[in-house]
DNA sequence: TATGCGTGGTC
DNA sequence: TGACCAAGCAT
């Protein structure tokens, strides 16, 4: 191959160097002291296939709430939970309370990138980033950025995932043994930044001179990428029973879709078992949401009706502080449905 | 290796 | 507007 990995490397740092992005889980380029480990682990959790932007918010509260390791492992599961509901994957947080308590337990994480894969959430692209990021070990770090840089750099014409394993090893011969971190996050912002999936910027891209893509004029034909498949079309019911002005969430299923989270009792649409419909009422249709999950888009009718007193079982949440419940974004929006029908409802009636 | 798993932004 | 996509992991 034509690429220089060390002149590459260097003029990627180098731009690193002016053009870092401030992130709150970040020290700047070339720090002498690093990142704490504990936001460094936190910020790649959340960040996993999802962005920037999106994270920002959660991480704030997160590490507001709960400073370190050793509070957020003492912290209640449920709290986690609801405040991790709407940024989704919601497996992410529980093996984040997993993991807290293991290496609270061990009295901090560990450094070595084969220690850090064994901990529940943490793959080989987590292991390999803190590893870099938070400790300064020299690791291989390849997300789907890195893996889009470096598809370009090379023409690699291989579609993706099959590319995967020379992907990582042009990624293996580019990384540099000193600034490990400083590289991985260099070419993160390069991938966010400019070299980006539609209209990359490569007037101003530092490896511009070495990149086989732009070479041919078509660096956006890569990553190859194969055909997608349709999603399905499911269709679902959500109850909103109101009770003394309460309503009835039901906690689901610790795995599957939303799972471990807070919702409205119903089903129909998944394949998890699903809770009874709650107790016999006059139900009033009120509307539908819909919602487009990873593999399939959903409307979910919403049917609502008010028992007189409040049954002694089940989980039942006060109306006004719906919004502190820690619903998924799919049952968030429900209840702002049911709570805008309702409330004309009742002023109707 | 393929599939299941959220959500919001972008064009 | 629907399709694509984002600092992937577990099974």
């Amino acid at each position: 191959m034509s690429v220089d990995a060390a002149r590459a490397s260097a003029a990627l740092l180098a731009w690193y160097d002016r053009h870092a992005r401030a992130l709150p889980w970040r020290a700047p380029p070339g720090a002498a002291t690093a990142a704490d480990p504990y936001r460094v682990w936190l910020s790649e959790i959340m960040l996993q296939q999802t962005t920037v932007a999106a994270v920002i918010p959660y991480f704030e509260r997160f590490t507001t709430r709960w400073p370190d390791v050793a509070a957020l492992a003492a912290a209640e599961e449920g709290e986690i939970m609801a405040a991790w509901a709407g940024l989704g994957y919601y497996a992410r947080a529980r093996n984040l309370i997993a993991c807290a308590r293991a290496v609270a337990a061990a009295g901090g994480f560990p450094q070595e990138e084969e220690a850090l894969r064994a901990l529940p959430g943490i793959g080989r692209y987590t292991a390999a980033a803190i590893a870099a990021i938070a400790f300064g070990r020299r690791a291989v770090v390849a997300d789907a950025n890195v893996e889009r840089v470096v598809a370009r750099l090379f023409a690699i014409e291989t579609p993706l995932p099959a590319a995967r394993p020379t992907l990582y090893r042009h990624t293996d011969l580019l990384t540099p043994a000193a600034r490990a971190g400083d590289f991985a996050q260099a070419m993160m912002d390069l991938g966010s930044r400019v070299c980006t999936v539609r209209a990359p910027l490569c007037l101003t891209c530092p490896l511009r001179p070495d990149c086989a893509a732009q070479k041919q004029g078509r660096p956006e034909d890569f990553p190859v990428k194969p055909p997608r498949r349709a999603k399905p079309r499911r269709l679902g019911i959500g109850y909103w029973l109101e009770a003394e002005d309460h309503v009835l969430l039901v906690r689901r299923p610790a795995k599957g879709l939303l799972g471990g989270m807070l919702g409205l009792p119903g089903g129909g649409w998944g394949a998890e078992a699903e809770p009874a419909p709650p107790a016999p009422a006059d139900w009033r249709a009120i509307g539908a949401v819909e919602h487009v999950f990873t593999h399939f888009a959903l409307t979910l009718r919403i049917e609502a009706a008010r028992l007189p007193t409040r049954p002694i079982a089940g989980a039942w949440w006060p109306i006004a502080r719906i919004g502190e419940a820690g619903l998924p974004t799919l049952f968030a929006r429900a209840a702002d449905l049911a709570l805008a029908q309702t409330r004309t409802h009742s002023e109707s009636a």
